[in-house]
Parts: structure tokens; C-alpha cells; sequence
DNA sequence: AACACTACTTGACATTGTCAAGGCGGGAAA
DNA sequence: TTTCCCGCCTTGACAATGTCAAGTAGTGTT
């Protein structure tokens, strides 16, 4: 048994735990007793409780990233390619509601404290910039960056509303539903912003 | 001292730890210490640690919804409208960041275990509805609900982010550029949705 | 005056994160 | 070989927390 063997063994616990029981549920000592462990081995890899969330966190923008390049992969309409984007952003929300709690959530892991999780996370969010950039400079936006937070924004709100029940009222408790919804507000903002000119030819606007 | 002297001793105490060390720092024994009291006794008047949250989140829901109706009184144009409701969901965000968090989490507070602050959230959230589909009919949108989401999930989202520092990256760590860049994707998604036409009528627009 | 009820206190228990110190096994150095 | 060192892990302890159980003081009713 290498020594990274125990690493491993304690973050598929922490994950099966999570699972299981939800994420206040995961605490180092039940993470031990699962991974058969004194209660105090954890700390010597991942230092404190923020060690475990921060692995789980890297491990959660790692997947992001690749499934949100597959999304994209074999398109080229930059509309589409939003869309796929946005589509796969909520889809790993709800395939993955730990990771992706853990992973938007400073008070549980605080970036700064992890310089390779930093970089990882910046990777991926600077990839979704580049997609909606490109939709909105194609149609003539001479400022992405209000378009660009904006595209994040409404797909990071959709996967958090959905997630913590929000849209229930709406598309009720069904997970392919709600899914159908969110994608189904995604869309529109896709169509609104490509279907149209921008860039100051409105009247009156800016 | 009446009976509810206590409990609003308790809430008042809850919020200023809250204010002073973040939402992990609440816990019912300091909060008992602050006002004075035993250990025990703020379950006599919440429960457990969840009845406080979920009377903070009370809190929280009735401010969003008063402020929401301010931002509008006075304005008649329906994308107006529609971006000071934007605006004034992020505002309180900001101001109320611990409420907005207690709000919105459902492992903290189960809503359906609170039938008071569940109809209060669902008006809260009814008014958005309101102002949202207001804007989308007048410019013939069929369906309003995807873009009723859309906007929700955009202001939504955009606050999240802001609590949790991601958009620190574009906006640096100043509280007045965040908002405004936050703002600035709230508006351009009103101007999107204000500008033209929807409902596939007329690719071409004006 | 006896009772009941509400508001609160005291005490206890299991559980948690984390510090401190000890053990142990294998590889390097003598 | 023997000795020493150093990761990896264990044991033990501590303060803090949420919550159950039981007791108590004050207040109003009968």
C-alpha cells in the first residue's frame, strides 16, 4: 500500500459520504472510521477539514472543464456552442451538487490558501469567458465583459436556484424537468443575444 | 420584560455575530451568552439552531420584497423597471450578504418546514415574476417563463458570485465596482430583452 | 391555597476539529 | 550491523457544540 493509497481511499469516502448523508454530514472523523483509519490520519494529508473540501473542489473544476470542452467540441456556431456550454455547466449542478457547492463556496474553501485550486478554477471560468466572448463579438459588442458575466451569472443562478429547490415551483421535483427549464432559460438568453445586433445601434441605447 | 423581549434579544444577537464573524460563527451557545441568558434558553423560543435561521431568513425575504417594491414605485417604463428590480436584488445582497445566504440554502433552512416563510418567499418571488413577464409581453414574448428564469437566475447568479468573490478577478475587491459590473450584466440583458422584438416575428428587427 | 403553565436554568452526553506526543518501520549513515 | 532519522500513523486529551432530560421560579387561574 503507496503512501497516496490513503489519500485516495479517504476522498472516495468523503464523496460516498457525501452522497449518502449531504455535505454537513462529512466530517474528518467519520471520513477515518469509513476509510478504517485513526481519526487523525486524514490530517496528514490534506492538513484540516478545508484540505478534503479543497481536493474535492479541484477534482470538481477539473470535470467541469473537460465536460464543458466536450460540450463544445464538435461545434461551430457560437450560438450553439453558448447553449452547449451553459447545458453543461448545469448538468455537471446536478450530477455533481457537492463538487459544485464545495466549489462556489468561499467560507468552505478560501482560494488564496491553494494556489493549484486557484489556477484550476481561473482555467475553467476563463474558458467560459472565451465562449460568450466570442458570441458577442461576432455580434458586434464593443463591451463582452457586461455580456460575459452575465452569460455566467444566469447559468451559475439557474444551477444554484435548481439545485437548492427554487425552481420546484415551476417544474416541479422531476430532475430532467427542472433541467429542461433551466436549459430552457439559457437558450433564450442565447437567442436574445444572437439573433441581434448590439453595440450602440439601438435607438436610445448604448 | 415581555416574553418576546428575549426572542428579539436572540435574533438581534444572532445577527450581530453573524455581521461580526460570518454565518459559521452562529452558534446557539454564543448566542445565548450574548444575550445574557443560559445555553438553553433560545430553544424555547426557535427550537433548534435551524428556527433561527429560519427567522433570519423571514427577515431576509420581507426586506428583499420591500426593497424590490421601492426600487420601482416610481417607474413606469417596464425595462426600468426591470433593472432596478435587478439592481435591487444585488443591493440587498450586498448589504445583507448572511441573510441572502441563509435564504437561499436549503440544507440550512427546509423550507417547507417553516409554512410561514415559505409563503413569504413564494410572494417574494412572485413579485419578480411579475415585473419580469411584464417586460416580456409587451414585447410579445409567447412564453414568459424561460425568460422569467433567465432573469432570475441572472440577478440570482450575479449576486452569488459577488458574495463569493468570483468576480473579484474583473471587478477587483471593492464593493462599489462590483456591484457596478454586476449591474452592468443585469442592464445588458434588459437591454436585450428591452430592444427588440421576441417571439420570432420579425428577424430582422427594426 | 393548590395547581398549572410558561420561561428559564442546570446538568449531562455524544460528537466534532484539532493540538500534542508517542510509536513504528524502513532507508541512510556510521 | 547497528544507530539514527523521518515520514506515516495512532492514542490521548481538550474545548466547543447541538440537544435531551430534569429541575425551578414566577405568574395567573380556579
Amino acid at each position: 500500500m503507496t503512501s497516496d493509497d490513503l489519500r485516495r481511499t479517504v476522498l472516495d469516502a468523503s464523496l460516498d459520504l457525501i452522497e449518502e448523508q449531504g455535505l454537513a454530514a462529512l466530517s474528518m472523523r467519520e471520513v477515518a472510521r469509513r476509510a478504517g483509519v485513526s481519526h487523525q490520519a486524514p490530517y496528514h494529508h490534506f492538513g484540516d477539514r478545508e484540505g478534503i473540501l479543497a481536493a474535492i473542489a479541484m477534482d470538481g473544476f477539473t470535470r467541469l472543464h473537460a465536460a464543458m470542452k466536450k460540450a463544445v467540441a464538435k461545434l461551430t456556431d457560437p450560438v450553439a456552442r453558448l447553449n452547449a456550454v451553459g447545458g453543461a455547466y448545469l448538468t455537471f449542478a446536478v450530477r455533481y451538487p457537492a463538487h459544485f457547492k464545495i466549489m462556489f463556496r468561499s467560507e468552505l474553501v478560501e482560494m488564496e490558501r491553494h494556489a493549484d485550486l486557484h489556477v484550476c478554477a481561473e482555467t475553467a471560468f476563463a474558458f467560459v469567458t472565451s465562449i460568450v466572448a466570442d458570441v458577442a463579438k461576432r455580434r458586434g459588442a464593443k463591451d463582452t465583459l457586461p455580456l460575459v458575466i452575465a452569460a455566467w451569472s444566469l447559468a451559475h443562478g439557474a444551477a444554484t436556484l435548481l439545485l437548492e429547490g427554487k425552481l420546484d415551483r415551476h417544474y416541479g421535483t422531476s430532475n430532467t424537468k427542472r433541467i429542461a427549464g433551466a436549459k430552457a432559460a439559457i437558450e433564450a438568453f442565447g437567442a436574445l443575444l444572437g439573433g441581434k445586433q448590439l453595440g450602440g445601434k439601438q435607438p436610445g441605447g448604448k
